[in-house]
DNA sequence: ATGAAAGCGCTAACAT
DNA sequence: ATGTTAGCGCTTTCAT
C-alpha cells in the first residue's frame, strides 16, 4: 500500500498523494499500528530497561528514554529487585515482548552472571550498567566509584591536608561501591606516603555510624583535617558529630561525601560531594546498546563513568562565589 | 494449532500433548511471541506509565509494575517532564504501540487537561494520579496533602501545642502540595481557634530559605513551641536555624517536615515527616485502571491516598521506645 | 508512482 | 482432544 511508504517516510511516493494521505489519516484519526509493524518487521523498537538498583533509577530511566527515542525507542521497564532469578523472570518476559536489546542496571553488589552469558550467546543485544561480571563482548559501563574517591583525596591532599581520614563502611562491605571508595582512598593515600591506619574508621553507613565513628576518629587521630564519608548518610553523621565536639566544618576539618543527594543540600553546613552521571550512564547505555544492535558483530568493551564533585561549603574547595561548583574528577 | 490452547493455558488439551509440548518447546528455545499475540487479540497486555513528577518515579513505578505484573501485564515507560505538549505526545507514542491503558502521574501544578479529555472520549482507559483536572468517568487518585497536613496540625494540638507555625512557600505557591499544606493547616488551626497570622512565615522551600524564615518567625512569634515545614528540605533548614538559637529540639519547639525523604534521617534531631503513599498510589492506580479496562462502563470517581506520621526524635510525639515510628493520618 | 500478493506468529471460530 | 481456516495491520517483493 501506498499508505505504508508514505508513513514510512520511504521514497516513491508522490507530493500530493502524500498530503492526501496525511489528510484523510487525520480525518479518520488513524495510528499506526506498531504491534503489527513489529510483527511484520520482526524489530518492535522497543528496548528493556531491567533495573535493579533503586538508586539509580529516575536519573538512569531519563537518561535511557531520551537517548531510545531519539532513535524511536520506547522502554519497557522492569524492576526485579536484587535476587538474579527474579531478573531472569522479567527478562524472559521482556523477551517474550520481544524488546530488540536489553539494558541491565545491577547494583555493585550482584553476584551471579550466567544467564547473562546466555542471553548473549542467544545474539541478544545487551548493555551493562554496574554489573561486575567478566567481558564477554557486550559493553559494560561501570560508575568509577574507586577513581572517584581517589581523585578526591589527591584534590584535598593538593589542597594542603595532610591528615585525611574515611569514615563508614568497611573494607569488605556488601557494597562494591563502598569498597571500592576506600580503595580509591587508600591508593591515593600510599602513593603520598600519608596513609596511616588510624585515620580509618570503619563501621556501617548510617548518620548514627557516621557519628559514632568520627568521634572514635578524634579521639585515635586527633590531627585530621579532611574527612571523606562514604555516604552522604554518612556525612550527616560526621558534621553532627564534628559540631558536638566543637570543631569548625570546613576550617578546622573539611568533609566530603559520596552520592550527592538531597541530603547534601540539607546539611550544616551543606556538604561537598561526589557526584556519578547516572543520567549520562542511562544516555550512554542507550547509545551503545542502540549501536550494538546496529551492527551486531563490531565489539564491544568496558567504560568507566565520570565523576564530579559538587562544591559546597564543607570542604574548603570553592572559590567562595558560588554557592554551588562542580568539578570534574579522575 | 493446540501449542496455542497448551500455552494460553486454555482447557482440552490432554495430560500427555501437553507436557510433550512443552518438552519439545524447551528443547526448540521457543518463546512464546506476545507481539503476535497482541496483534490477534488486539490487547497488548502493555499499560503506558506517564509520569511527569520526579519525586515519585520511583516508588509510583515499583508499585505500579507489581501490580501490573500479577496480572500479566508489562509497563512502558515515558517521562515527559511537566510540559503538556510533550506529555501528548509520549501518549500518542504509547497508544500507536498499542497500550490497553494509561496510567498518567503529574505533578500537583499541572494546568491543561483537555487532551485527557479527548483521551478518554476516544475510549482509552485511563487512570490519573495527583492531576487536578475535573471529573470526567476515569479514577482520580490524588495525594491528600491538605488533610495530611490539617491532621498532623490536630495531632499537635492534641499533644498540648498551642502556638504552631507554618514555615516556608506561600499560599499561592506554583506547586498545588505546597498551597494545600498551608491551608490544611489553617484549618486545624481555625478550627481550634488557635490560627494567628504572625506564626505564618513565607518564602521559598530550600533549606536557607527555612532557616532565614525561622529566625523571623521567632522574633515576630516567640512563644511558637512547634513548627510545620513545608517541605524536609525546608525543615533542615529549621533545624539549623533552631539551633542557632539555642532552642532544643523537640523540647523547646517541636519540628515536622514533609515527604520523608532521606534527609529526614539525616537531619540532626532525625526529622519527623509526613509520608504519602507514593507506592500505594502506583499499585491502586494499576488496580483501578485494569478494573477500567475490563469493565469499560462501570464509572469511575476520585480516591485519596493516605498519608503517614512517620515519627523520629524532631517532634516529641513518639512513644520513647523506638527510633522510628509510623502513625496513619486522616 | 502505485498496487497486488504473501507472510510475520498468533488466536478465534468452526470443523472433525 | 486436535486440526483447519481466516485474519489481526503491517512490510516486503514483485508487478504494472
Amino acid at each position: 500500500m501506498t499508505v505504508s511508504r508514505a508513513f514510512g517516510g520511504k521514497s516513491g511516493v508522490a507530493e500530493a498523494t502524500q498530503t492526501r494521505i496525511r489528510e484523510v489519516a487525520q480525518r479518520l484519526g488513524y495510528r499506526p499500528n506498531r504491534v503489527a509493524q513489529g510483527l511484520a518487521t520482526k524489530r518492535t523498537r522497543t528496548l528493556g530497561l531491567v533495573v535493579s538498583s533503586d538508586r539509580s533509577l529516575s536519573a538512569v530511566l531519563r537518561g535511557a528514554e531520551a537517548t531510545a527515542r531519539e532513535h524511536g525507542y520506547s522502554i519497557l521497564t522492569t524492576l526485579p529487585g536484587r535476587r538474579v532469578g527474579v531478573e531472569r523472570e522479567r527478562v524472559e518476559l521482556l523477551l517474550e515482548r520481544r524488546v530488540d536489546g536489553l539494558l541491565l542496571v545491577s547494583t555493585s553488589d550482584m553476584e551471579q552472571h550466567e544467564h547473562v552469558r546466555g542471553l548473549w550467546r542467544e545474539g541478544i543485544p545487551l548493555v551493562t550498567i554496574n554489573r561486575y561480571c567478566e567481558e564477554m563482548g557486550f559493553w559494560r559501563l561501570f560508575f568509577d566509584y574507586g577513581g572517584a574517591a581517589r581523585a578526591v583525596t589527591r584534590k584535598l591532599l593538593a589542597a594542603g591536608h595532610r591528615r585525611i581520614a574515611f569514615v563508614g563502611g568497611a573494607p569488605d562491605y556488601h557494597e562494591r561501591s563502598v569498597r571500592e571508595r576506600i580503595a580509591g582512598y587508600r591508593e591515593a593515600l600510599r602513593d603520598a606516603s600519608a596513609w596511616t591506619p588510624d585515620a580509618e574508621v570503619f563501621g556501617g553507613v548510617l548518620p548514627e555510624n557516621g557519628a559514632a565513628l568520627t568521634e572514635t576518629l578524634l579521639r585515635q587521630c586527633p590531627g585530621v583535617t579532611a574527612i571523606l564519608a562514604v555516604k552522604d548518610r554518612t556525612a550527616a553523621g560526621v558534621l553532627r558529630a564534628l559540631r558536638r565536639l566543637q570543631r569548625r566544618v570546613p576550617d578546622d576539618v573539611a568533609v566530603i561525601g559520596f552520592d550527592d543527594t538531597e541530603t547534601a543540600t540539607c546539611t550544616d553546613p551543606p556538604l561537598s560531594s561526589v557526584r556519578s552521571a547516572h543520567d549520562e550512564a542511562g544516555r550512554t547505555g542507550c547509545r551503545l546498546l542502540i549501536e550494538q544492535m546496529e551492527q551486531p558483530d563490531r565489539e564491544g568493551g568496558t567504560l568507566l563513568l565520570p565523576s564530579s564533585l559538587v562544591v559546597r561549603e564543607s570542604c574548603g574547595l570553592g572559590s567562595g562565589h558560588a554557592a554551588e561548583e562542580s568539578f570534574a574528577l579522575g
